[in-house]
DNA sequence: CTTTAAGCGAGACGGTACGTCCGGTCTTATT
DNA sequence: AATAAGACCGGACGTACCGTCTCGCTTAAAG
């Protein structure tokens, strides 16, 4: 459920475009060396000027390709959903929230995030703000599975709707861990799986009730 | 349950510090004007010049007592939280959450909100994100009264964990409009409220479960 | 015998450096800036600023190629330093000397000068005091032909070590109208001219003697 | 013929001033302050602050005796004044004007001067500069038995202008050791003199000739 | 296998904001 | 009532980035 797997991405092409070697590799470079500056100082550490020379690519190169730095993001975020993760399936509803958030819990609970980094830079720039949007929505629709298998199984109702419970499951853990910045607590993830599935099981999240 | 309400503030004193004419108004100045630019233009907005230009100030004032964006920001929400909010009483556990969800969901969904600017800032400032915990938490402690007459009505166990109940309310509302950024939905509120007391009331929240 | 001469300038290239077009004008407006602010405020009315305003150029831009003021006033001396000025030739030492001092004193003497503004910095900038001896030095070995001519016609002896005749000759003005700050006096570029002629006679000057 | 020997000084008073105690010591510690600032750091280095912090005095204290840094130096140079210096006897113009100039040479040559941070200021602060000319001018004042004594031996016309003299003979070290900065010459000394003698001799500084 | 134009490297510039230092003035609190 | 201490205003400094522009030079792709 974390943005850290960087893959191929799509931009797209008006007039012809030159894809072959150098800019291929221009943008290559330039996409690792936004991930690997957004971990090592953070948002704020992703100036234009730092990338470039990381990059090893001139700054004006940045700004004709990518505009500014939300263009950057957004591009590394769109690079990054194109992987092919799957929730896991444990058999129960409960266990597949669990196994959910624990994995979450490990990417916000390790100290300065590539996540982290890519919500602050949210709030920063549309661009990134849409991209990490595109990025979650398509993380949940892939987990709606999880409420399906558990409607099929029969724990909760049919009419459940997957993405009011799956935010209700994860929420709290952005919540304390990102906003509240409480102490990481190894329960959590557990806790709000097991009071999600709950609520679930009592028809909390049953369509017709919301 | 927003941070909108500014009052006196309280800035530790170290030495003898000057609270008569000049000073106070300074200060009262400088902290309106952090807020109005907030709303006005964001975080990013929230320049150092711009906050001394509209308070009538001089800059090197401005880093002389406050150092930097940071230091504002943590006067703003330490004198914000100076006020006497207090959790509504509608006679039931639903009916409370409830009714703190939709204080909550007005302050987020009204368009760039100073509570948006407070998090984005959070994100960039250490000192902005203590004064921002410190604030949510001071609100939460408030909140607990809202458990804790539930407990007394028997609609939940008694040693249900106020803490971990109320972020379960309240969670996905953050999570939705400040995150996800999806479209507001006024059923929002009310489907979280309930949801969480509905797995409260099944015990997911007793302290002896987690 | 005053610096008060620009012309075009000499900075040693490194890299290839632009020199048409903008980059020639933005430097021609800056030296014009700065050699009016000196004549009109002087060494301390001589801020990176005003210099920038006055050009028309921007703060970043005169430091990006000047780095400070002393870049600047090596800049413009170097300028001044590019000029054809030569001694004029009497047909007498004392003459020449005279003529020499006569030149100097109307620098010196005429109010606020460039000059005297130029002396101020030296005494604050490594950069302008190094700037300013070199126009000094080259100002004396251009004179070195009058001691030169006067060995020739047999006025001194031929070992006479011209700069220390000439710096007999001239130093008294200087002394007298920027150290001492004494009323002009329209003998003393004629009085100090002889002295030094009559002790360069005896071969006070003469090399074998110091 | 340094202006190294702080003493104890006169500022003109206007109104009745407090001598006594308190306002002396403040006195005492800001003069010596100035003093080691400019030796340790140059004019450059003489603020304010850094003298009231160094004199353990508080700034406005500075400001309301002082008004500003050059009335300061106009202090402290008119307490160097104030001592009982008088040129030496060697017997002959040319051994006299060698001793004065060795100990001016002395004064000039070794490292960041008094002297130099003191003439630095002079370009800067004009009441510096008028307490400069006083204490230079009392100086040449105490230096005119030189050439008494001389005339009186028969060594120069008796009409010999003592000012003028003075000055051919120490202006050359002035001019090449705080202008032209070149390489301190030991021979210097001797060379100007025995060169500013040789030119008395012959008469060029007879009052009738200028 | 040439063209040819898209893309890149390079240098400079205007511009905003930063955080600091210092000069001077004003005002509060103390004695 | 005087003065010491604190706080303020204002100007300038030097820096970091941002985003733009104008040149040439490379080089990928089209003919």
């Amino acid at each position: 459920m974390d943005s850290s797997t960087p893959a191929s991405g799509n931009s797209a092409p008006t007039v012809r475009r030159r894809t072959g070697g150098r800019s291929a590799r221009v943008r290559a470079q330039v996409v690792e060396a936004v991930g690997a500056l957004l971990l090592e100082a953070g948002y704020d550490g992703l100036t234009v000027d730092a990338v470039a020379e990381r990059a090893d690519v001139h700054r004006t190169t940045v700004y004709r390709r990518w505009r500014d730095v939300g263009g950057l993001l957004a591009d590394v975020l769109d690079a990054a959903a194109d992987d092919t993760w799957q929730p896991a399936d444990t058999g129960t509803l409960e266990g597949d929230l669990t196994a959910l958030n624990q994995e979450l819990y490990e990417a916000l609970s390790s100290g300065p995030t590539l996540t982290t980094a890519l919500i602050a830079a949210s709030f920063r720039s549309a661009e990134a703000a849409a991209a990490l949007s595109r990025f979650w929505e398509d993380r949940y629709e892939r987990c709606a599975v999880v409420v399906a298998r558990a409607a099929a199984r029969g724990e909760v109702p049919a009419e459940t709707a997957p993405r009011a419970l799956l935010v209700a499951a994860t929420a709290p853990l952005y919540h304390e861990l990102l906003l509240l910045r409480t102490a990481p607590d190894p329960a959590l993830p557990d806790r709000a799986a097991r009071a999600a599935a709950a609520a679930a099981r009592t028809g909390a999240f049953a369509a017709a009730a919301g």
